[in-house]
DNA sequence: GTCTATAAAGCGATAGAC
DNA sequence: GTCTATCGCTTTATAGAC
C-alpha cells in the first residue's frame, strides 16, 4: 500500500461513493482507511480540507483512466491511437460501466459536483477539471471529423464537446440514482455522439440523405 | 400568507436551494419559516418525512410553471399553443432564468436528484416526475416535427426527449455550481434542440445540404 | 507520524405548558 | 396548533502520550 495520506484519499472516494459527501463521517472514513480519526486531522485541514483534496484526487484519477490505454486490448501492440470516432466513443462510454472503480469515480464526482453548488470552495477544482475534460473531448471530436468535416471551427467543436460532457453528467446522475438502466444510458450517449458527429459533417452520409428523402 | 404547513414547505424549498438537502437544518428552516422547531415536527414526520413532502411540493410547482402560460405575454389572448418548436424551446429554456423562483426550484430539484443516489426512498417520486417530464417533451417534439418529419416513431421521439432532458439537467448543474454562465447554458441548450430537431427531420433543410456540399 | 481518550459542538427529536 | 425548554445521541475536532 502507498503512503497513508493516499490511502486515506482512496478510502474517502470509496466512502463518498457509498454514502455521499454529506454522509461521509470522519470516523467511518478512519475505519475504511484503517487509520485513526486523529491521523486524518493530522494530514488534512479538517473535514473541509479533506473534501477539497479528495475532489482533486478524484479529478486526477478520472483523467488518468479517461486518457489511458483502452484496457487489456491495448497490450497487444504499440499501435497509434484508434480512429477518432472509436476513441471518442470509448472515452465517453467509459463512464458507463458497472465496475467498482468506475462507478465509484462517477458517484464521487457527481457528489462533489453537486456539493459545489453550495460550497464555493470546491468550484475552482471543479472548473479546472471540467475545462480540461471539455478540451480533451473537443480534440477527439476534431480527430473524428478531420477527414470529412474539414474546416470545422474551434468554437463549434468546443460547443459540441460541452454538450456531450454535460449530457454525460446528466445521464450519469440518472443512472446512479437508479432511474435509468445502464444499457439505456449507453445507448442514449452513443446516439448523441452520432447526432453531434453528423452535425459536424462526419456522420455516415446516408443518414443525411435518408432524411432528405423523407421530405 | 397561507397556512403554516405550506409556509414551511415554501421555506424548505428556499433553504434547500440555499444550503442543499445536505445543509438543511431543522432549526434554520424554523427561522426561515418563522415558526418553532417543534411545529415542524408536529406537521411532518421527522426530517425524512419533511424531505419527502418537500420533493412532492417542488415537483408540483415545477409542473405548474412548466405547463403553464408563458408569462405576461400570455395575458394578451386565449390563442392556441404556439408553434411546436417555439413551445419546445420555451419549455426547455424556462429552467435557465436567474429569477428566484426558478433558480430555487432548479437547485432544489438538482439536490433531491443527487440525494436520491444515496436515499432509495426518494427515487419513487423522482422517477414519477422524470417520466412525465420526458413524455411532455416527447409530445412537444412531435408537435415540432409534425409537418416536416411525418412518420417519426414514438421511441425515437422519446429517446430525443431523454437526451434533451438529461442534457438540461447536466447544464443546469453546471450553471448552478457557477462554472457555466447562464447565457452560455441557454445557447448550448438551444443548439441541442436545433440539432435534435434537424435529426428528426424538422430542421432547416439547408443545413443538411450545406454539410453535403462540404464533402 | 500515529495512537487513545476526551472535550466541544451540532443537531434531531420530544415533553409539557398554553 | 404553537411555543419554550431540554434531552441525548452523533460527529467534529483537539490534547497529549508514544
Amino acid at each position: 500500500m502507498r503512503d497513508r495520506r493516499t490511502a486515506i484519499l482512496e478510502a474517502a472516494a470509496r466512502v463518498i461513493a457509498r454514502r455521499g459527501v454529506r454522509g461521509l463521517r470522519v470516523e467511518e472514513l478512519a475505519v475504511e482507511a484503517g487509520v485513526s480519526k486523529a491521523l486524518i486531522y493530522y494530514h488534512f485541514d479538517g473535514r473541509a480540507g479533506l473534501l477539497g483534496s479528495t475532489l482533486g484526487f478524484i479529478g486526477d484519477r478520472a483523467e488518468r483512466y479517461t486518457a489511458g490505454p483502452s484496457g487489456p486490448a491495448s497490450l497487444s501492440g504499440a499501435s497509434p491511437p484508434p480512429a477518432g470516432r472509436e476513441e471518442l466513443e470509448r472515452s465517453l462510454l467509459l463512464e458507463f460501466q458497472d465496475v467498482p472503480e468506475v462507478r465509484e469515480n462517477s458517484a464521487a464526482w457527481g457528489e462533489l459536483r453537486a456539493s459545489a453548488v453550495f460550497d464555493p470552495e470546491l468550484r475552482g477544482e471543479l472548473a479546472r477539471s471540467g475545462l480540461s475534460w471539455v478540451r480533451e473531448v473537443a480534440d477527439l471530436l476534431r480527430s473524428a471529423t478531420s477527414r470529412t468535416g474539414a474546416g470545422v471551427s474551434g468554437p463549434v467543436l468546443v460547443a459540441a464537446a460541452e454538450r456531450l460532457t454535460a449530457l454525460l453528467e446528466g445521464l450519469s446522475a440518472r443512472w446512479l440514482s437508479g432511474i435509468l438502466p445502464l444499457e439505456h444510458a449507453r445507448a442514449l450517449m452513443r446516439e448523441a455522439i452520432a447526432v453531434e458527429l453528423q452535425q459536424l459533417g462526419a456522420g455516415v452520409r446516408a443518414d443525411c440523405d435518408r432524411v432528405a428523402v423523407d421530405v
